[in-house]
RNA sequence: GGGCUCGUAGAUCAGGGGUAGAUCGUUACGUUCGCAACGUAAAGGCCGCGGGUUCGAAUCCCGCCGAGUCCA
């Protein structure tokens, strides 16, 4: 493809711009690649290709800009373009599910606008995007411009079928007169190289543009999709999609070593002073830092340290020194945004990354020495980054959560150790797989298994290794999709008439002959985590609502016939479900409230039975927080709150109620349905509701359970439901307070007692055994009979369990003596014990009994001194046991 | 989203079809003016829950619950 936009570069790349610009383009003599400048050149610029950084201590723009300073400079240069300068959004990604987290600008726009299915905030857009990505950890701190959370600047255009706004002339036009004219940025220092972007099943030519070795960003110009088959087609809306990390713009300007000194210059001031100042070379180094690509490729650092006149080693520690510096500043911005924009730690999701970066911070200040508390670096951040994005200042449980991570973090370093310890102890191996082996399920690190066997050896390939245990795919199941192309979508009359039950319509088209569209409907379909309605249309069954990009598919029990439809929902069904989304909302409120600003909705279901809300919590909740919740939501319910809906514009609703709207999932559309019940929960929602709060009755919270670490299920029913749960409840109290004959508040310490009474009787009763074992013993003590050179004890009882045999016959079995006790209780049950000399004459006790057991249709089985077994045959037990003393005699030995 | 590991005494953990164990802690006794230390002894177990296989399950199999960890 790459090569084929290459071909035909007047046609795919901003040519006569460039080229009106004074631009000539080359071509790459190391990587090949097409790019543009104005002085002819053989090399791109790449930093590999034109040997590293080259700005570092020099400032080729205007001045020096600051991180924000420089964002306010393109905000007034695009303005001019109309460009619409848009809030960022917020990291974790809750309208796209296909991410976690934010990962570039253009995800605010995915899916719906991208695909034109909704239509953008305005025609041409830019904003800073703060992103998250942990592909490149590795590198964060050393080359200077990775990062894991970073500012996307963004620059969106919107080109519709109806209106063209701009695309790639003036796209390109537009950027090179921010660079060279706002930032002053000599046109000779440019470089803009032909590239490919792909992505969401979208791609198409793209510009990168660098200068002195750094890339300054990327404009792609989004124009096909493609297709399941392999193929492609032209997209209907065509988009610009620039995207540029805001921290090298400022980097760029400064020349400082690292961008992070631009960056978050408070920060790292403070790092410095407690973990030290970096090494005298540090500028020097700096400029090489864009060629590693690849830190564990040895010869880079001794190409480097020779030009350098530095000792390899002596880089390389100074290097990951400063290293753990610039991660636990860079780290610690990402933990703030992400956390405060409602993420959580966690062993599952994007959640994992968090607390990866998280722990990473603790172990880089452990093996660093470093003399700070995380603590202080993020309020310092709070203090730096807060002066922008003003919304950090509220940063809710974040402090809380830190300490709940670092206990967990510590408990699973113990646990480690312990662990290792042990196997270390016992002289276990530590080869390969079994340091994978320990890393993947225990997360113990092969370092700290170095800490307790020196000689263990960690392969370079280690992690691949690890990565190796999990190479296999998942199967996705996609959802069976249903074409609707050039269906009008269907006009959904349970908005404008929420009370009406009947309806008529006219039928737009039958799918098959169960599955009808009409013009408009009643029927709300299986959305938002509401299950559909059912009911009748003409007189038939339906069985299943769905929608489909805005068109409602009606599944019936049988064909329908006619063109006109009589529709009739069962109204009793829709109350129940509205009721119990209602309830939810209040739910999520009530548990915000009592648990704090970190709770989000993580997923949600109503059905008929029951209502389900799932929250993020970092811990599971004890049956006071859940009281607190349930009193929380009904205190909600009895103050009879009306439960408005409106029409908002998103721009207009976001700013008013925040990002709090989007607790769901994705919300299409311009306008957003806003159901508020009064401040206290506002959400962006297309379900159906009730009136006010109190039409909910009584909310009743049946079950919680911390479905993964970091999000909380709560299950609740309402109204008469919840009476129905109280009243059982209430019954089996009832029944318990009766069978045992006291009062419903002594139930618990009844309980308390019976389970320590039948403690008590169990140790009784084997104390029993046991001194009914001994009074048994005494009198067959002398019944023993010599066969060869042993003495042989065989008995039956009818009344003794296993336990009593086992109990008896070692009391017997000393010396020479060989015991064989049999009970008839309970089939057929047989334990044969053999003294220390009899064993020594040959005797194995679990011989024997696995041949008498046979006899008895059973098997059993022990040690040469202890041995029981049976069979459910008991009328041949006596037969059996006759032919003891012959196994006997037949296992001595002479 | 997927994989793996682990649930046994108050705590940390052995055992891994055949009589439930160790260490620490607890209690009592001894030694001491007293404490620590030491010695002796004892108490303390639904072996996470529910099914299955078996003469017999803490142990094997299945399901559930709980905890941890890794990968994307």
């Amino acid at each position: 493809m790459k090569s084929h936009f290459s071909r035909d570069y007047n046609n795919f790349y901003p040519a006569k711009t460039l080229e009106s610009l004074g631009f000539c383009r080359n071509i790459c003599t190391k990587c090949g690649k097409n790019f543009w400048s104005i002085q002819p050149r053989d090399f791109c610029d790449e930093p590999a290709c034109s040997g590293g950084y080259r700005f570092i201590n020099q400032t080729i723009t205007k001045w020096k800009f600051g991180y924000k300073e420089v964002w306010d400079v393109y905000v007034d240069a695009f303005k001019k373009w109309d460009y619409v300068p848009l809030d960022r959004y917020p990291v974790v990604c809750r309208w796209y599910d296909d991410l976690y987290f934010v990962t570039a600008g253009i995800n605010d726009f995915q899916p719906y606008v991208v695909s034109g299915e909704v239509e953008p905030p305005a025609d041409a857009v830019i904003e800073p995007q703060f992103c998250l990505r942990f592909q490149d950890i590795d590198s964060v701190g050393i080359t200077g411009r990775h990062y894991t959370g970073f500012i996307m600047v963004g620059q969106h255009v919107f080109n519709t079928p109806d209106k063209y706004v701009y695309f790639k002339e003036e796209g390109i036009a537009q950027i090179y007169e921010f660079l060279t004219k706002e930032l002053g940025i000599p046109p000779h220092e440019l470089y803009f190289h032909e590239d490919v972007w792909a992505g969401g099943g979208n791609f198409g030519p793209s510009m990168e543009f660098f200068s002195r070795g750094l890339e300054l960003g990327n404009q792609v110009y989004m124009q096909y999709q493609s297709l399941p088959d392999g193929s492609y087609k032209e997209l209907q809306t065509q988009v610009i999609d620039m995207g540029a990390g805001l921290e090298r713009w400022s980097w760029l300007s400064q020349g400082t070593p690292m961008s992070y000194d631009t960056v978050f210059p408070g920060v790292m001031k403070y790092l410095y002073k407690y973990g030290g100042a970096p090494p005298d070379f540090w500028s020097k180094f700096a400029g090489y830092a864009g060629l590693l690509n690849r830190m564990d490729d040895s010869r880079i650092w001794t190409d480097m340290a020779s030009h350098m006149d530095i000792e390899p080693h002596d880089l390389k520690e100074e290097v990951y020194r400063m290293r753990s510096l610039y991660a636990l500043g860079d780290h610690t911005r990402t933990l703030l945004v992400a956390l405060h924009d409602g993420a959580l730690p966690s062993n599952v999701g994007g959640g994992y990354n968090l607390r990866n970066i998280l722990r990473r911070c603790w172990s880089l200040i452990e093996e660093y020495d470093i003399n700070v508390e995380l603590e202080d670096l993020f309020k310092l951040h709070i203090d730096e980054f807060g002066k922008w994005f003003t919304e950090l200042r509220d940063y809710g449980s974040l402090f809380e959560i830190l300490q709940i991570e670092r206990r967990r973090y510590d408990e699973a370093l113990r646990k480690g150790r312990n662990i290792v310890q042990r196997l270390a102890q016992r002289k276990e191996k530590f080869d390969v797989n079994k340091l994978v082996e320990l890393y993947d399920s225990q997360g113990i690190s092969p370092t700290v298994i170095r800490e307790f066997d020196q000689s263990v050896t960690i392969p370079d390939d280690f992690y691949h290794r690890v990565q190796m245990r999990h190479e296999k795919q998942d199967v996705k199941v996609d959802r069976t999709k249903y074409d609707v192309t050039g269906i009008c979508p269907t006009k959904m009359l349970y908005y404008e008439k929420p009370a009406a039950t009947k309806f008529t319509a006219k039928a737009t088209k039958w799918i098959a002959p169960t599955k009808i569209i009409l013009d408009r409907t009643l029927f709300y379909p299986s959305s938002g985590g509401q299950m559909h309605d059912t009911g009748t249309l003409n007189g038939v069954k339906v069985l299943d609502v769905i929608k489909e990009d805005g068109v409602v598919i009606h599944i019936t029990e049988k064909p329908i016939e006619g063109d006109v439809v009589e529709g009739v929902i069962d109204a009793e069904r829709r109350k129940v479900l509205s009721e119990h989304h209602t309830a939810t909302h209040i739910v999520n409120y009530a548990a915000r409230k009592v648990l704090g600003e970190h709770i989000w909705q993580a997923g949600a279901e109503k059905t008929l039975e029951k209502a389900r809300l799932d929250i993020t919590h970092y811990d599971s909740l004890d049956i006071d927080q859940l009281q607190e919740i349930e009193r929380a939501a009904n205190e909600l319910v009895k103050r009879d709150i009306p439960v408005r809906i409106m029409e908002c514009q998103r721009g207009e609703a976001e700013s008013r109620y925040s990002m709090r709207i989007y607790q769901g999932g994705a919300v299409p559309g311009k306008t957003l349905r806003i159901v508020a019940i009064d401040d206290y929960d506002v959400e962006a929602c297309g379900g159906t509701h009730v009136r006010n709060t109190s039409q909910v009755g009584l909310i009743k919270i049946i079950n919680s359970e911390r479905i993964q670490d970091g999000v909380v299920r709560l299950e609740f029913v309402v109204g008469d439901n919840a009476m129905k749960e109280i009243q059982h409840q209430e019954k089996i109290l009832k029944e318990l307070s009766d069978l045992w004959g006291v009062s419903r508040d002594d139930i618990p310490k009844t309980a308390k007692k019976f389970f320590e009474e039948w403690k008590g009787l169990k140790k009784e009763n084997a104390r029993l055994k046991e001194e009914l074992a001994k009074a048994r013993i005494s009198d067959m003590v002398n019944s023993a009979r010599k066969v060869d050179d042993v003495r042989l004890i065989s008995r039956t009882f009818a009344d003794a369990d296993i336990e009593e045999l086992i109990k008896m016959a070692p009391l017997l079995a000393k010396g020479d003596v060989v015991v064989i006790l049999a009970s008839s209780k309970d089939g057929a049950k047989i334990v044969v014990s053999a003294g220390p000399v009899a064993v020594k004459h040959g005797i194995d006790s679990g011989a024997i009994v696995r041949e008498l057991s046979k006899m008895v249709g059973g098997g059993g089985g022990g040690k040469p001194g202890l041995a029981q077994g049976g069979g459910p045959k008991v009328e041949r037990l006596d037969g059996a046991l006759g032919k003891g003393a012959e196994l006997v005699k037949k296992q001595m030995r002479p």
